[in-house]
DNA sequence: TTGTATGCGTTATCAA
DNA sequence: TTGATAACGCATACAA
């Protein structure tokens, strides 16, 4: 290793008896140039393994061509095919991306996001932790604020730009192909019930229990934790005192320990229990039985915010801050949820 | 949104009625400044947000506290983990990540390489993409090139410190798994037969089929691809074609192709063949009938890879250049190897 | 077409 | 303990 100077754009100038001025012209397109300098200088510049120094270009052009990704976790299918279509958009525009994981600790993305303020990103796509708390801190920073978009789990009273799907629609029509399948004790699984998606998708649940003249049991609604082991001892017990016929995930680590559960108590899917939950798993067909989802768009949702947030900064005011793209999810139908009877 | 003009040390400083290099000063540990004023400043900074710029920072300190890690692919549980290792100690040490992904593309990772010698990373961690290609470049980098270490996929000829499992072992372990639960036409399956990866594994295989005098068939060997339905064609015409009683899949994803194509074919596993890979896969319990796994201890790779990162950037020369920390992996027995005889 | 000079926001050196 | 000043590497306004 060394010494790790790396070869400025001086070093360069010299080495070809020019002045910084000419040299820098050389790496940008417009401005005015001869042909032969200018290849002159980008040989030399590969010869020499010279790369602007990115630090100094952003100081001096105020703006860092990278765009912030907050996500509550990074160990989740959604979130990272979410986040490989971001990177792909933003790739195309030559930017590149910066990932923080809040963990769902709300405290981490306060601080990420005031962090964030340095001049270190252009703009943030967020999508949130969780909401029992006082967010009104991002209106705190409204006046001059990074421009902001959110994806899947939103803010609500937090005005600006947005990417999600029709989640309660999405679950309504879950909640009625269980019912559709013979299930009439459906439990429902949340992580957070206060999160914005949480209560979105339990109103589906919930709607659609109506509809079908079903009685609602609140012993069925289940709010469960982050950690594995909790959350099994709380499915198992779900499962054995409450005896239901259909459970529904509102996330996809949930239908897992659902399946742990069931295999551990030796109760049967889709024949005892049936299960369908929200997931970005691909191969939710090689599963023992193969799982019943709601897939949401993750690529495309990654995209759309990504190509949202690239307009906010190509073309300031041009997207209401109130603007809100809804995409569908999927129901995929599979041995899960299938009716044996 | 609007204009976005951060608060910076000048505007504090007026504020204060104090010069910058006080105001500069309370941010900082070691410097002298009254414990009064110190508190005055940083009050003041939470008032106005006042978030020190990254940019200016580091060009002035020439050094950017990220490091830049460059892997194959993101969609893929292995990545997915180790980067979480890494991304656990660069937090501890105030350090950010910066990723990127090849996609298994030669010509993407020496751009990246090149490109991060611009100042914008202190070191780098790295998967490499293949080895068919002339990798020299990152020797001629070698006098000033950043502090690099590899991980799991290495190139051989290149002196850097390197985290690895024991790759031969493994494959060695897991062939001999194969033959024990009664399987004699072991089929390899590999990506990339020239990976160092590939190579290494594949040796276990060989020596493992030799030591139990099993005759070496070479049409068993099947070179994949990276995309989905062209390796469904490979394996569902390897299958009827060649009637393996045993697969080893060299990467995970194939081990899922294999599952799909078997389907396809009404061909049952564990009783037709059996089927075993190296996964990092956190439900393959899950899975119908349930994998039996090869896993890395992808997390802890990460986390001994980024260690080694950081000495070198604390101490350098405290490093050797050829060291290279080995760890295991684990054989998981699961259904897909059952042997129902 | 090329060169000179200045400033981006910060920190370190030196002087007060 | 605090302040003035220079420098980090680059890009631009302006001069040549």
């Amino acid at each position: 290793m060394g010494i790790l100077h790396n070869v400025n754009i001086k070093d360069l100038a010299r080495a070809l008896n020019l002045s910084t001025s000419t040299v820098s012209r050389a790496f940008r397109d417009n401005s005015d140039i001869s042909k032969e300098t200018k290849e002159r200088i980008l040989c030399k510049a590969k010869e020499l393994n010279y790369q602007p120094n990115h630090y100094a270009s952003n100081l001096r052009e105020q703006r860092s061509k990278t765009i912030a990704v907050i996500v509550p976790e990074l160990a989740n299918n959604f979130f990272s095919l979410a986040i490989h279509g971001i990177e792909r958009v933003a790739r195309d525009k030559g930017y590149h991306i910066l990932i923080f994981a809040t963990d769902d600790d709300f405290e981490k993305e306060v601080s990420f996001i005031r962090h964030l303020h340095n001049g270190r990103a252009d703009g943030i796509i967020m999508s949130v932790s969780g909401e029992a708390n006082d967010h009104t801190y991002l209106d705190e920073l409204a006046e001059n604020r990074l421009p902001l978009v959110f994806f899947d789990r939103v803010y609500e009273d937090i005005i600006t730009p947005r990417v999600i799907t029709n989640d309660y629609k999405s679950s309504f029509t879950a909640t009625q192909h269980l019912i559709k399948q013979g299930c009439e004790r459906i439990a429902y699984l949340a992580v957070n019930k206060n999160h914005s998606i949480g209560k979105t998708r339990m109103r589906g649940y919930l709607d659609a229990l109506a509809k079908s003249n079903i009685p609602f049991d609140e012993k069925l609604i289940i709010d469960c934790t982050n950690k594995y082991s909790k959350n099994i001892k709380i499915l198992k017990q779900m499962l054995t005192a409450l005896k239901p016929d259909g459970v529904f995930t509102s996330v996809e680590r949930l239908a897992f320990a659902t399946y742990y559960a069931s295999y551990e108590l030796g109760i049967s899917i889709p024949k005892d229990v049936k299960v369908i939950g929200f997931s970005s798993l691909e191969i939710a067909p090689l599963l023992n039985p193969s799982l019943t989802t709601i897939t949401q768009p993750a690529t495309q949702i990654g995209i759309e915010a990504a190509n949202l947030l690239f307009k906010m900064l190509d073309h300031p005011g041009s997207v209401d801050a109130d603007k809100r793209v809804v995409l569908d999810s999927k129901l995929f139908k599979r041995n899960s949820t299938a009716n044996l009877a």
